[in-house]
DNA sequence: TTGAAAGCGCTAACAC
DNA sequence: GTGTTAGCGCTTTCAA
């Protein structure tokens, strides 16, 4: 089976390739009577052009590579839908870099920027990747950041208000007149961790509140973390009231764990999470958390890479950072000092 | 910040461009003194080739397409990693399609191949794409069918065994003394459940039963199938002894719904999954399954790809079929009947 | 409205 | 060992 070419259009088609690429491309500056022609050419031979050519020409891949630390996360999955849905819309294809976790790997997808197999790149890493020798930012390929803030001129950055929002948790629980609180962090070391632990000191910092009152327990971003922090909190006499947890999973695990025990949410403790996962709404009681807008994100972020690829704006034209939604549910409540107290007794 | 091309290098380090590229692909055929000179100038201009130049000219794009019904299903995930392991190996990349279990997605990935973005095709999917005019197997690309045996002279098969697998699992059971059989099925009309549904009626006929002795029930390759099912069971007076789940997911189910009714599993009902998923070796009772060899699946398919663009073999050359392995583990056991009657009087 | 021709950046014959 | 040169298949001036 030969590869059909242009030219066999052309040919069948009594017409020059030129003609043929403007009907395929754009069949306004063509003749009605032409366009029909190559068509029926087009149909007959069984023509695809090839894009492998088309590229060389045209200088544009009309691909994005999208970086990501690991797939089965479902909060970078529901990113990458909206990102999808932007992009199909204006006819990029996707090329998922898929970190796994493993820092080596990137060197992949850096040698897959600088040899120019994409137009631009999407971050949810939280730093640009980089090959041993060189970054992807040597590749002058538009990028931008969707993982917590980069702080480089050249990146916008199309973010989620993660600290903000930690603040505003820690301000919500003591309007509730809590006083002692306790931390469940993330993957230590991560960004997203950093940024939220952050903060959640900026909001203990504005209740004028000391630092040496809160309690931080830490863990990956997983449901065992928040276990085992309900392990350590049991075991403690002077309990905290209100624990804010770094994410969903943990705030769930460490629910679960302290009702087993009697403790009850949110009469004895408040428990707010993070991310606004579904399983967030499914749980007894029902999750108070922060919604992220990770569709919206997604969409955002691919929709500011089109710009860059059009020139239509420069990096430094803007920064979005969008707001998370508070969900006030059912693991938040007001301190109940006495019923506190008395629980205490029982259960230790 | 200009492109840097060949003739840039080659200019730096007062050679011709084919010295360049030789340097670049097959460093042995170039002098040393060469080598060192085109080095150091591709060092100093920071270039890397135009992979898309590379492409046209060598008419290889070093890229496979890898097409799968849905990514989050560990099975597909597990055969993937298979497949990277043998394509990195070969320096080939990997280009996912994801159908995310709608059909209608397939199209892009028809144009992909028609196109010539890839230089041959992994099929998970059963079936060989479409994009409402033409098949992918138009492209006259190499494509290895991974998942349930096409019927096809130009598409080699390497799969695993299900249909054999699910016979042996009646033929094992049945040594155990089963004579009452139940078929807990997975997603309706999914070649995989009617290759599995195919061998358990096999296994049913060489036992000399009659398929009105089976019971089947019907549902999607999850636990909550297995869990509707036990509910039947539960209710039924004459309750089949052996248990046969088109997967893990929806065997756990079961067991856990039965067991909640204080049926034993085994010695009231023994249970045969299929998978061999992680899980199944923490469920207590440890799950008797059927393994399958996902990642050598992966990495045999790969091969066989690979051997196929190399033109070292042809189509028709092999059809590869991997054996399962019978795991028996605690669910499974011989018949006891009189207990079996008894419990019966006891929870209905 | 259409055609001729140049050239995107690279590799591989072929010649030296 | 190295250089010269002819394309890979397409799009896009430019001229008609």
């Amino acid at each position: 089976m030969k590869e059909i070419r242009i030219a066999d259009v052309a040919r069948l088609a009594g017409v020059s390739t030129a003609t043929v690429s403007r009907v395929l491309s754009d069949p306004d500056k063509v003749r009605q009577k032409t366009h029909d022609l190559v068509m029926e050419a087009v149909r007959r031979s069984g023509y695809t052009p090839n894009s492998t050519a088309q590229k060389l020409r045209t200088r544009r891949t009309m691909n994005v590579l999208v970086v990501a630390p690991r797939l089965t996360n479902p909060v970078f999955a529901e990113t990458l839908r909206g990102v999808d849905d932007e992009l199909t819309q204006s006819g990029y294809g996707i090329i998922i870099g898929n970190l796994d976790n493993r820092r080596e790997r990137e060197a992949r997808y850096v040698d897959l920027a600088l040899s120019r197999q994409v137009d631009g790149v999407l971050l949810l890493t939280g730093y640009i990747p980089e090959n041993g020798t060189r970054s992807m930012r040597e590749s002058g390929l538009p990028i931008v950041a969707m993982c917590a803030a980069i702080d480089d001129d050249m990146i916008p950055n199309v973010v989620v208000q993660d600290r903000e929002a930690s603040r505003r948790a820690v301000e919500y629980l003591a309007r509730l007149g809590h006083r002692k609180f306790g931390y469940i962090s993330g993957t230590p070391g991560s960004i997203i961790e950093s940024e939220r632990f952050g903060g959640f000191l900026e909001g203990i910092a504005a209740a004028g509140l000391s630092q040496d009152e809160i309690v931080r327990w830490e863990g990956p971003f997983v449901f065992s973390t928040g276990v085992a922090a309900a392990e350590s909190f049991l075991q403690m006499t002077e309990r905290p009231t209100g624990i804010f947890a770094a994410c969903d999973e943990s705030a769930i695990g460490f629910i679960k764990r302290v009702r087993s025990e009697r403790v009850r949410v949110p009469q004895d403790v408040s428990v707010i999470g993070f991310d606004g996962i579904e399983l967030s709404d499914y749980t007894e009681p029902t999750l108070t958390t922060f919604r992220q807008p990770l569709h919206e994100l997604g969409r955002a972020g691919a929709d500011t890479l089109m710009k860059l690829i059009r020139k239509e704006m420069k990096p430094g034209d803007w920064n979005v950072r969008l707001p998370l939604e508070l969900l006030e549910r059912d693991t938040t409540g007001p301190v109940l000092h006495k019923d506190y107290k008395s629980l205490r007794r029982a259960t230790i």
